[in-house]
RNA sequence: GCCGGAGUGGUGGAACUGGCAGACGCGCCGGACUCAAAAUCCGGUGGUGCUUGGCACUGUGCGGGUUCAAGCCCCGCCUCCGGCACCA
């Protein structure tokens, strides 16, 4: 008998795969399409976990999908543009271009071994000049558009990276990548309005069904919509200061106003007023104070009288302006109506300034008291001290107010959201440069389409500097103004790489097309992704950045679809003893050493069946043992006994469908139907589970000598099941059995197995007996039988009796082919 | 603080719409094969108690409730994880 060998099957089948050129699909009108994407990994070296947990669930997929009759896309590429290619190259003088190219080809020898079957026709690397050649096209058009310009603003700025940051790169005050504090700082960056679709984007939130709940209230939370209404005060000059506040019901309970530091009229109103010379050095204070460390302050109150005053719209009541540390410029207008009452910012405030508390919310059934009070009151209740509108519920109030406001023109319903615009300016020299000049005379000068691509040159050495070493590289920056001719100079910064991630998947579809950015027929054929996988950080980052990108670029007429991703599926981490696996910690698993030991097969098979595709995984050295174990015992049944089944015709519908082999047979088919419902619903652990418990089904039925050809028949086809269920899962062991067996091979890859629902049901079934909700027996009885010899079959029960004790049956419950509940209290 | 998600044996995890809790794997215990070991195969394995080849009680974070029946539904807590966080 051959030996089960791992490397030997898995480089054979490989070797045969790339031969047959077996994962190359065209657009084919005729089949139904079914695009699955798993996100590209960027090339630090070498695969880690998650990625070949990630590619294992994707691989199943795929698989599956084509033996269901899909012509499925399933393409791999690189996000090869970042910072530590850079860093790299700083540390070891290597290339960024080289070290980025040599860890493509080694990982993706990595991916080869493993086996999944992507169309390695259609790899794309982020960093190749044919791809970012159109992502410059993009930039212009966004451009010409008005999706992209340049602003001075106070951005995230890492000293480490010695880069900006988008607000979705900066961690709980920290560089998602380095994890250094992030300071503030005021730089002329560009940016794209992704605030042009908040609304939109947090709209679709309720239109992606196939999207886990979890990642859409992350958007919602991030874009943070919230309807409310801008209202007019009157300061004693005449002029305007329109605040935003969702709580339109307390305007009655303003007792001061608070302005941003960086509010326009902070400094002016303070001029010419005692209070001038504090407000300007508070103002200065806060200037120095970046969000970290205003982050670290939380809740202490800080402010400055202004010397001036407001006049409430609704009731004429004069209202000092301060100006509080606590209020936000980004958000809203910057300026705030204060209600001590029924905000606890602003009771804080209140209760350090002196500040008076109105109540104008009363809830039912109690009686606040502002005297005494300790905190804001934020909940219902009925409006008091709030002139007409007294007594009215205050939810109901907002609306009314609302409307009174818009009536009298002081007032505007408005929806506000949190999510800021997009910073992708980044001071780094391996990223997609940005296609602009700047002409003294001209000023911002776009690159003209026929001067595409800028090409990031590779023949400089790259260091640290603080800025972006291109900037220290005449050749790259010294140009000629394309209006004026005159000298001009290049833009430095690079483009953030999540612009590179936020369409790839749609260069997928046509990735040597070059003749324009993209071959829309086919990107239409093959759009949106049916099944995205990924790992959950991307939930906010990629992910949104993904959804608005597309959306522009499906008003530029580049893609017919709004929503990229249909159906998305994140799934965990894998941890091990019960932490992220990292180098410090020194519990990182290398997939090289257990391809190595175990095989691809075992490696792959282990990452579906320990947990669930969502759950976190943690990772076992016991648990490959027991995968290996399994695949050595389904060796064994097809090697240990091909002489005996190798003639024979097989068969899963055997005539004499009784004893020992009508339970082989209802086994087989209720198998078949559970591993292909699994699937569909991403329970791959569970699959593999029920195709163990058939090969352990098949070893008991061989307990007994099988001689008859029917005998024999019946086990070729559960072994022939076993092999086509398990296929997509580990497809080398499995191709090579199945060539063992002198099968056609397009059986077991071009189709999925079909059971029939007639043999997934036994004509006996055994009935749970409960008495008083308490299992108490169980006894057979054909499926489908009548309720009263049910309920007969089950008051006889001795046990049942027993139970009983002689007692009235109150009443019998019969659940069909299931349980029996008898209740005699 | 707000918004999500989760809590099941020694362990990873099953139980689709309320219907036999603990599938499958790991570990452990016992046995077979062996001079021995590994590998392999077979059997057992939530807890407690007892008159121990059986029977009873108990058991899905805690406390209540609905129901003939609750891991699953409802109410009130606890713990852990994730996201947002002075967003007016």
């Amino acid at each position: 008998m051959k030996q089960y060998e791992p490397h030997v099957v898995e480089e054979k089948r490989q070797a045969i795969w790339e031969k047959e050129g077996l994962f190359r699909v065209t657009e084919d009108t005729n089949k139904k399409k079914y695009y699955l994407l798993e996100m590209f990994p960027y090339p630090s070296g070498k695969i880690h976990m998650g990625h070949v947990r990630n590619y294992s669930i994707g691989d199943v997929i795929a698989r599956y999908k084509n033996m269901r009759g899909y012509n499925v896309l399933h393409p791999m590429g690189w996000d090869a543009f970042g910072m530590p290619a850079e860093n790299a190259a700083i540390e070891r003088g290597v290339h960024p271009a080289k070290w980025t190219y040599d860890n493509i080809d080694y990982m993706k020898k990595q991916l080869k071994r493993l086996g999944f079957g992507y169309d390695w026709s259609r790899e794309i690397a982020t960093c190749d000049v044919d791809y970012y050649r159109w992502e410059q096209w993009m930039f212009l058009k966004m451009y010409e558009k008005g999706f992209v310009y340049r602003k001075s603003a106070p951005v995230n700025y890492c000293v480490k990276c010695q880069t900006v940051l988008a607000n979705e790169q900066v961690v709980d005050g920290l560089c998602w990548r380095c994890n250094e504090a992030v300071i503030q700082k005021e730089l002329t960056q560009w940016f794209f309005a992704i605030t042009r679709y908040a609304d939109e984007l947090y709209e679709f939130c309720d239109r992606l069904p196939g999207w886990p709940e979890r990642v859409l209230n992350m958007q919602k939370n991030w874009i943070g919509k919230s309807y409310g209404v801008e209202v007019d005060f009157l300061l004693e000059n005449g002029e305007k200061l329109t605040i935003f506040t969702t709580r339109p019901d307390t305007l009655y309970g303003v007792t001061f106003m608070a302005l941003a530091p960086e509010h326009p009229l902070s400094l002016s109103l303070a001029e010419g007023t005692d209070y001038e010379v504090e407000v300007r050095a508070f103002i200065e204070k806060a200037k120095q104070q970046d969000r970290s460390f205003r982050a670290e302050l939380q809740g202490t109150k800080e402010g400055v009288f202004t010397g001036r005053y407001a006049i409430n719209p609704l009731n004429g009541t004069k209202v000092p302006i301060y100006i509080g540390n606590f209020v936000l410029m980004e958000y809203g207008t910057g300026a705030i109506m204060s209600v001590p009452a029924h905000d606890q910012r602003d009771f804080e405030f209140a209760k350090v300034y002196g500040l008076p508390i109105i109540i104008t919310i009363m809830p039912e059934g109690r009686n606040l008291d502002p005297n005494t009070m300790d905190c804001a009151y934020e909940g219902d209740g009925y409006l008091v001290n709030s002139g007409d509108f007294n007594g009215m519920n205050n939810r109901k109030a907002i609306s009314s107010i609302i409307d009174y406001l818009e009536q009298k023109g002081i007032g505007r319903s408005t929806v506000n959201f949190k999510l800021r615009d997009w910073g992708i300016s980044r001071q780094r020299y391996w990223g997609a440069p940005i296609p602009i000049i700047y002409c003294d005379n001209c000023g911002i000068v776009p690159v003209p389409y026929d001067q595409l691509p800028v090409v990031l040159p590779l023949n400089l050495e790259v260091k640290m500097v603080g800025r972006s070493p291109l900037s220290d590289y005449e050749e790259f920056y010294k140009v000629k103004c394309p209006i004026c001719h005159g000298d001009a100079k290049r833009e430095t910064d690079t483009m953030d790489t999540f612009v590179e991630s936020s369409w790839y998947f749609l260069k997928y579809a046509c990735p040597e097309y070059n003749v324009g950015p993209l071959d829309t027929k086919r990107v239409n054929y093959w759009m949106p992704v049916d099944q995205y996988i990924g790992g959950v950080e991307h939930a906010v980052l990629h992910l949104l950045y993904s959804r608005f990108f597309n959306r522009v670029l499906n008003e530029l007429g580049l893609v017919a679809v709004r929503e990229p991703f249909e159906n998305l599926l994140t799934q965990g981490m894998v941890i091990k003893d019960g932490a992220k696996m990292s180098k410090s910690k020194g519990n990182v698993v290398d997939p090289d050493y257990l391809i190595e030991k175990y095989g691809a097969d075992a490696t792959r098979l282990c990452c579906l069946f320990a947990a669930p595709p969502e759950k976190d995984l943690d990772w076992s050295d016991k648990g490959i043992e027991g995968c290996y174990r399994f695949l050595q015992r389904v060796w064994r049944l097809v090697a240990e006994r091909l002489d005996i089944i190798k003639g024979i015709k097989s068969t899963i519908i055997p005539k004499d469908n009784s004893g020992d082999m009508g339970l082989l047979t209802l086994r087989i088919h209720k198998t078949i139907k559970k591993v292909t419902e699994d699937i569909e619903r991403f329970h791959l652990n569970t699959a593999i589970a029920s195709i163990m418990e058939l090969v352990n089904v098949i070893y008991k039925y061989l307990e007994k000598p099988r001689n008859t050809d029917e005998e024999l028949s019946l086990l070729k086809g559960s072994i022939e099941t076993v092999l086509r269920l398990l296929f997509p899962f580990v497809p080398h062991i499995t191709e090579e059995l199945w060539e063992m067996l002198g099968a056609d091979m397009q059986l077991l890859r071009g189709a999925w197995i079909e059971y029939r629902q007639e043999y997934t049901i036994k004509d006996m079934v055994t009935i749970a007996v409960q008495v008083n909700g308490k299992l108490r027996d169980t006894f057979e009885i054909e499926r489908d039988a009548k309720q009263e010899a049910i309920r007969e079959a089950a008051l006889a029960l001795e046990k049942v009796k027993r139970h009983i004790e002689g007692r009235p049956v109150k009443k019998v419950v019969i659940v069909p082919n299931k349980l029996v509940n008898i209740v005699c209290p």
